[in-house]
DNA sequence: CGCGGATGTGGAAGTTACCTCAGCATCTCA
DNA sequence: TGAGATGCTGAGGTAACTTCCACATCCGCG
């Protein structure tokens, strides 16, 4: 693999991962939301009733650990659990107003960030990196 | 941002880190270390009789947590910790025979398996790709 | 129907990987 | 030769998961 080893190329990667996992974790902290959280509260906008085992299908966390989040999310008053009304066993959540304002908040903070974060590129750069990052995402 | 509005090339990036994450963590499967583990076995490989303070210093962890990673490691054999005869309090780590050659092995392994996750990128990709990661941690 | 097995949720308790605080031993320096 | 800094670790705590179990409800088959 001349002289760039994979290696290399993977450190860079998981650098940059982690400095923007940073970013986004102070980014998010005025509001007291975890990223686990915040993308909770983004998918219960998305999929209005939604059901416990949706979202945990979604953050790749056991059902049970879903039933966690919901419940945090509840308690600061940003999604609302109803029964549904089809199913007797499950539970719908849906994002109350001042769920989706603070998802539009967070949402928009985010994306000024990384416009900032990306902006030391050449346009030409950003859009090499996309290309490339989206090939190899593709096939990984 | 002309349609790569920085949000999609963080997620990107994001995406391609989770996707290297999980590969190195099932890589590391067969040998029962943890990601963390893995890092202080080279650490302690690349700094022969480094302290606990040290370790701490480069995983970035609380001292006392860097205690419990080197307790670990030492009962599985692949460091010992000694006294430093300079200095009564420290205590030094120093890769076993048997430390040195898992690390050599999960090494080889890791690089093999980001080589071959790296493939399937055209040469002139990687040394782009690499070139352009480079630029942005730099700065970012 | 009606009942046995699947499914959705949440209580209880365990795990992992961190943390802080406190205490002890040892070092450094005025 | 202390006074204070430093290095390590026991004790105990927390966050974010997990699994296991219980319970209610759903669904398809006889």
């Amino acid at each position: 693999m001349a002289g760039d080893d994979g290696a290399v190329l993977g450190d860079l990667l998981m650098r940059n991962a982690r400095t923007i996992r940073r970013r986004w974790r102070d980014l998010l902290s005025p509001w007291e939301l975890s990223p686990h959280q915040a993308r909770a509260l983004r998918a219960a906008c998305e999929a209005e009733g939604m059901r416990v085992s949706d979202l945990a299908g979604r953050l790749h966390i056991a059902p049970r650990s879903a039933t966690e989040v919901a419940r945090d999310l509840e308690s600061r008053g940003l999604v609302a659990r109803t029964p549904d009304p089809r199913d007797g066993r499950a539970v719908l959540l849906v994002a109350t107003a001042e769920g989706r304002r603070v998802r539009e908040l967070v949402d928009a903070a985010r994306a000024a960030d990384l416009r900032a974060h990306f902006r030391c590129l050449p346009e030409r750069d950003r859009t090499e990196l996309a290309r490339i990052l989206h090939r190899l995402a593709e096939q990984g």
